[in-house]
DNA sequence: TTGTAAGCGTTATCAC
DNA sequence: GTGATAACGCTTACAA
């Protein structure tokens, strides 16, 4: 790669006949002499000086860059995420480091160590290490998922499983099942089960959950779904699914079977992604604010002064029907 | 945000005893001392001592970033593909910075911009504006559009568009047809459709193409499509879509008008995107080699040393069938 | 070999 | 209000 070596402040200087300490206060705006602005102006334009944001960081301990430590960009959930994160942080004057931890602790930590390293001015991070603690002098805030007593940021996953619970009854379905795989670590996420449950409890209504936790693959519900078809017809008719992939496997699985969605069975999966080809919803879903969630993380990152931070800040979902409910 | 006061090398120097350049060596793995270099090595341990990269990039003015420039994530082959680059570029050491332009050229000004400002090394940059001119010192690699003079990498878009008419007429197709909707900015792209057609030609097959150039809509094709349609039957029975969604959407509207794909007509489309939820193509597809382009952007805005950089590689692209072809 | 000191491009604190 | 000057944390000659 070829040298970069950009005019200085020491060049406009002299090109403008002022000294260094005038430009850098033109620079950053501090009030002078109206016809020596009027020069450093001219001669920063002359020469196409930029400022050195790494002597600027250097010396000010401030580098307006914010690092990004997410999964993997595979998932269209945390594609958008991050591509909403780091147009708002691009808004406020921030920059955004990338780090793609492929869902791996080791690389979580070494991300989180460079991240340090870089004297960034915060993590936004999404991760799945148990025990990934951070210098106390940095800024954390987290989506879906605790670290120590960082900030976190979620949808309002209990409530969106209650909003499913609802809307499959709201539909007719009489008996529901809800389907969970995931890692073991306990997030915000992990809350969806349990608001489903609460609002199926609290109707009275017959349910049934399958928790799968740790576990890379989800024949299990395959075969427990494959178990409960008698004379062509699955024994539920309502299913709630953690998450919008599931529900749409879970519908080409029951529609190989010949049972018929919506009409036999009404699914409802949960994050709101959208096909990029069709525009549309997989699957009816719990609409997660992907956009608000990142401006929420951002705000709440940039203005985090002491220890003031809510530890958790749930967003409101909403329901989207999807082709797999009656409505 | 809380302030962040790491311990510098003097703190290092001081606790083991050694003096500024002794613990700058052994950072930077100069041979040093054996027992120098065993006590600077607890002593940075202890403190819990990391570089601060932005004083390393002002003394070196290397700084180990590449700026990511990118239109969107909401389309996963830009996800997929910053994906890629970041997790090689951290491979390679290096760091990204992402900047999203959102398709607007006046973003994409901004960002490359910023990007100098930021120092950083260099640029990969897949971008739509026609004149985005670019400091000459600074290293850009592009995907797909050129900018002036700089390296692009791409798939092998005339080959692709020979392989998928070539497929097509093997599986039996008689009258071929090549949709294209796209940004006026020829880009690599943009082969496609010419090798298509000179597949076409040479094979003396009987093909009609239509160009969507600088607009937003793809009703004309539809449209087109509509009045090529008697008798429940369309005049051709073998498309050639330039992306993937397109043949997606495509497909679609012909289904909706009782056509069988691909029993009546069969689609290829172009960029080989994976379901998230399935993991299955949205029709069949010539696949670009989003991994390779990636590392080999990668490798040659590294390995860049005067300008010896071929102006254009284009990487193999293969076809695979998605359920839209009778193979 | 190891220590010393001069910068890298800024910002900020002073006298003027 | 403006211009020297001392840091910021590091690398790198060069001197010891």
């Amino acid at each position: 790669m070829k040298p970069c070596d950009a005019p200085t402040m020491k060049d406009v200087a002299r090109e403008a006949g002022v000294s260094l300490g005038t430009v850098s206060k033109v620079i950053n705006g501090i009030p002078v002499g109206e016809q020596y602005r009027k020069r450093v102006e001219a001669a920063t334009e002359k020469l196409g000086y930029q400022v050195n944001n790494y002597a600027r960081g250097l010396k000010t301990n401030k580098t307006y860059c914010v690092a990004l430590v997410m999964p993997s960009l595979h998932h269209p959930f945390f594609a958008v995420l991050v591509n909403e994160l780091s147009e708002y942080l691009m808004q406020q004057g921030y920059r955004s480091l990338l780090m793609i931890t492929n869902y791996d602790s080791l690389v979580e930590k070494k991300c989180f160590s460079l991240a340090q390293q870089n004297k960034i001015d915060g993590i936004i991070a999404l991760t799945y290490s148990p025990d990934l603690d951070v210098d106390e002098s940095i800024s954390v805030v987290t989506i879906d998922r605790h670290i120590s007593n960082h900030p976190c940021v979620s949808s309002d996953n209990f409530h969106g499983g209650e909003l499913a619970a609802e809307k499959l009854m709201e539909l007719g379905c009489k008996k529901l099942l809800f389907l969970h795989i995931g890692n073991v670590i306990v997030g915000e996420a992990e809350k969806r089960g349990p608001g489903f449950e609460n609002a199926c409890r609290t109707a009275g209504a017959d349910y049934h959950s399958i928790w799968l936790t740790d576990q890379d693959t989800e024949a299990p519900f395959f075969r427990f779904l494959e178990e409960h078809i008698h004379n062509g017809k699955l024994e539920y008719d309502g299913i709630f699914c953690n998450s919008d992939g599931l529900g749409v496997r879970v519908c080409e699985f029951l529609k190989a079977r010949g049972i018929r969605i919506p009409e036999d069975v009404q699914i409802i999966g949960y994050d709101g992604i959208v096909d990029y080809a069709t525009g549309r919803y997989g699957c009816s879903t719990i609409v997660q604010p992907i956009a608000e969630m990142a401006q929420t993380a951002v705000n709440l990152l940039l203005n985090q002064q002491g220890t003031l931070a809510p530890r958790n800040t749930s967003l409101a979902v909403h329901y989207a029907p999807g082709g797999t409910t009656r409505d």
